[in-house]
DNA sequence: AAAATTTATGCAAACGTTACCATTTTTAAC
DNA sequence: GTTAAAAATGGTAACGTTTGCATAAATTTT
């Protein structure tokens, strides 16, 4: 088995002490030049590493960062995933990712076991399932350092990053009104998340702006957020056997959108019959058929902020208490629908 | 700033050594059952779990596994993840995901870092820039277990898992043969990526066997595998300004597909011309418009039998010497273009 | 009742590193 | 040329855990 060379090897093969060999390979002012070049060539010989794990014990850091999200087959978590990498690995730090697909209890067994293993700091999407979070609560107030993007938690205070949901929604919703269509259902992700009541919100408000009557059988949950297929087509079904019949769709969910678009290939509905706006960070948005009008988010500059975010509370020296809730721009595209 | 409780602090509370209690939280045999009592309930008391980090630096082993993929936006690669750790969690190890964009660069970076961080083991699928891999040659040499799964490499002896992708590329393209066409082209992915030189064999195969001449013209690589669109978008404009047209397309990659896919929208052309099958774990190739037949992998369970060859290599008391390559079946979906 | 055995516990070292304090060596000051 | 100051290096303990060995206490054997 492969034993790489440590410290105490250096210092035994040069007859100093490991203290001197130490400083020496940190730089430290007190060592003199020639042990300090000494030194370097023979670390540089052996291939020295210095050993992160002996370090994470002595200093309580591990320079990994944890991050919990939904599902990595997200588009949308894979980018802020990317984002949050770029500035990450920049600064010295790794991440250790793991995905809940949606379980209350797999992102309390995830998160306990990164915050176990002392990852420095705790990067959180939550859950659609998750109603108790308690244990994030005991974490944070044991001084664990955590930043919430996307889909956050009022409860806990601390640094936040999300869309502009409200606005998001209320643009699609009103490229949908501007299309002369007035009956507008709304499918839309899990209560329990604060971006499904943001969006709510934009689409209510865009009826109430342009005097269209609020009808609250138009509007869906599909709890599953997208998960499970047959919810999305059921409530689709639903809306299709109003008797007076919605004239378009918006979707509040990424991945609700895509099986939305699925349930209406499925149902052979024709496409000039409604016309459907929905959020989706998917790559190939552009290239589904029936087609939609989609709000992105900027998935990749959330991950970006987000880690900034936690980087400032982590390597803080003094407590933070005064704790910032950044809010982004989302991204219209419309698309001709024929 | 919290800090969890100890062993010492828990023997010290209890008046015992500490050699004690870590003895009686392990339920040694030597210790008395009254004590081991004790110990329990303090234990549970003050919420006491073991340091992973001390344990690694006494055991040299850290129930990590990392993980080293192109892209996470990939779905064939989140796929395989997923079923990577339905396995390894399940076993008490957890993953460190990467992603090297397919950049040679980053993945000897990442794979460095997570070596030099004592995962236990390596699973990786090559990046498609990668020529050479000297750097995992040393580490395999120096006794890191590695697996490799999908993209793998021929020199390094050790366990391998990938897809059938000879009789992959076989029935996709024997498939657009039996639709009549005869001018079949073939996109491919970067040639020094294993999975590539398969694809072609099949492509090759079956149109030597139904005795259809192979044109060198028709085939285009797209080395940077489907990351840049314009690669892939020439290569479409290539093809199509041929003065003998291709009518069908064979795509061996998944990201080509659909950059493939896009370009013939944007281009476009008339589906009825051109008939496509091409290498796809998306989940909503069947909503793309245009439409494609697709070869689809079977990512999760290629990542839970990856996975478990490396816990049999990590685990072995004996050192390996016998390396098994397991090949998975690929399953073909047709569509009906119109 | 003394010796032998079993049972239960404690001590010390180790994993690789660094930080504090102590010691030695060199240079500077008078 | 002694003393003071500065520079370079070494020793030790600590981070949290486990393990081999030693010891103490309890039990059994004769």
């Amino acid at each position: 088995m492969y034993k790489p060379a440590t410290i105490k090897d250096i210092a035994l093969a040069l007859k100093l002490s490991p203290s001197t060999v130490s400083r020496a390979l940190r730089d430290g002012y007190e060592i003199s030049a020639e042990t300090k070049k000494l030194v370097m060539e023979y670390a540089q010989k052996v291939n020295y590493k210095s050993n992160p794990i002996a370090l994470s014990l002595k200093n309580r850091r591990t320079y990994s960062i944890g991050i919990v999200v939904p599902k990595l087959a997200n588009s949308f978590f894979s980018q802020a995933i990317a984002g949050i990498e770029s500035i990450a690995y920049e600064k010295g730090y790794h991440t250790i990712i793991t995905q809940t697909h949606d379980s209350s209890e797999r992102e309390r067994t995830n998160v306990n076991h990164l915050a176990q293993r002392s990852v420095d700091g705790l990067l959180i999407s939550m859950s659609a399932g998750t109603s108790d979070y308690g244990f994030l609560k005991t974490l944070h107030n044991d001084g664990l350092p955590i930043v919430f993007f996307d889909r956050v938690i009022d409860d806990i205070d601390t640094f936040k990053v999300t869309s502009d949901n409200f606005k998001g929604a209320y643009n699609a919703t009103e490229s949908l009104i501007k299309k002369g269509r007035k009956k507008i259902a709304l499918l839309s992700n899990a209560p329990q998340l604060s971006i499904t009541n943001e969006r709510l919100s934009g689409y209510m408000k865009a009826l109430a702006d342009y005097h269209i009557p609020f009808r609250p059988e138009l509007i869906r949950n599909c709890s599953k957020g997208g998960n499970d297929y047959e919810e999305v087509e059921d409530a689709v079904k639903g809306l299709l056997a109003l008797h007076e019949k919605p004239d378009a769709i918006f979707i509040s969910s990424d991945r609700i959108s895509i099986s939305c678009v699925r349930a209406l290939k499925n149902l052979d509905f024709d496409p000039n019959e409604i016309a459907i706006a929905g959020f989706s960070n998917s790559d190939v948005v552009d290239l589904l058929h029936p087609s939609i009008s989609y709000v992105r988010q900027k998935a990749f500059e959330m991950g970006q902020i987000a880690v900034e975010m936690l980087l400032k509370l982590i390597e803080s020296k003094y407590p933070i208490t005064e704790f910032e809730t950044k809010i982004i721009d989302t991204e219209l595209f419309l698309i001709d629908q024929k």
